[in-house]
DNA sequence: GTCTATACCTGGATAGAC
DNA sequence: GTCTATCCAGGTATAGAC
């Protein structure tokens, strides 16, 4: 894994990072199946030549967008849970970096939370089986042992906490949310520890 | 519409039905992209041919399967704000309702909330505009004028009742829940209740 | 109305020049 | 490392017999 990053690395970056970029956005705005190596060609302006001498296969294109962005949202996890130490204060930080993700990276938000990664990478876990919502799950369930959150079950007092805030992003890229989502941080922050306390 | 279904109903129905079922398992199983129109004549057993007789395309196969289960899930929420008056219990019988149907008929209620509906039927709306959910929206609204939810966002609140359900359900079919969903809906409920009040 | 055989085409992946 | 040209599998949809 981190052998295979360390031979990827040294090469020109360029074309990498570009065609990364670019098949993110193909991905997320048509679909993984909608999209053709052609159409992230045309988009990115290179050969496909190119793109399979950095990626083996559309599927291990897709595979690294995935870790990259998975491997990004569990870093982030990690930093609020380091900053904070009160299940309160880290619940909050992962809400605030959820909607600020949303807002500021829709793309890479849509393509971890609203794409159904088993259909093209069938390899993968379940995403909720991945080690940042595993982290989520910790914190959620440290929360209840402290005494912190009311009892409950851990996964469901998890899907009560966060379960607002996601669905409210999904609200938001299908459009049937006006205006920008950290504008609406205090609201649902509030209903969602409301509904664990 | 309605001439549509006048002109195909009378024909015999066992191929078309059986289509249809086997279709919607294997499209939640392995996605529409991933299942070929032969999948399906293989696992129901019957010629591409009468398929393509009843189904103009693949694509109308996906339409007929989804508008069946929008149209189900609409009749169930109008007869729970017929045969419920407050937004507790209207909120509280659509809660219900949800995780039973994920519970009994899980691939019905993975294609409705769970597949990308878009990326197959582009002509589509996206789910959460469809009429079911604006219902759904409505007893949410309603219950802010009467005064029996906080004053919210329409939107936020309706994510916040409900947020934890659809994604205790998610959970459930990713397999990172035990047990029955219905177990669960005390616990839920009265997070989500709490959660908007 | 149901079937088989097949036409047609898209799209992933490779070969090999530069 | 980058490119163009091309191969080939697999999938949708149709044609036409019964």
């Amino acid at each position: 894994m981190r052998q295979r990053q360390l031979t990827e690395e040294p090469q020109n970056q360029d074309i990498r990072a570009l065609t990364l970029d670019t098949a993110l956005r193909l991905f997320t705005e048509k679909g993984f199946f909608n999209t053709s190596m052609q159409d992230i060609r045309k988009d990115a302006d290179v050969s496909i030549g190119s793109i399979y001498h950095y990626f083996k296969s559309k599927e291990s294109l897709a595979q690294a967008l995935y870790h990259d962005l998975v491997g990004r949202f569990e870093k982030a996890v990690e930093e609020i849970m380091l900053r904070h130490g009160s299940t309160h204060d880290r619940a909050r930080a992962v809400t605030l970096f959820l909607l600020e993700m949303a807002e500021n990276s829709p793309q890479g938000i849509q393509f971890l939370f609203c794409a159904k990664h088993r259909e093209f990478l069938p390899c993968e876990k379940p995403i909720c089986a991945s080690r940042p919502f595993e982290l989520i799950r910790d914190i959620v369930a440290t929360g209840i042992e402290r005494g912190e959150l009311c009892e409950l079950n851990p996964v469901v007092a998890t899907a009560s906490l966060f379960g607002g805030v996601i669905r409210l992003i999904h609200l938001k890229l299908d459009g049937a949310l006006e205006g920008s989502l950290p504008d609406y941080f205090d609201q649902i922050w509030q209903c969602a520890w409301a509904s664990v306390t």
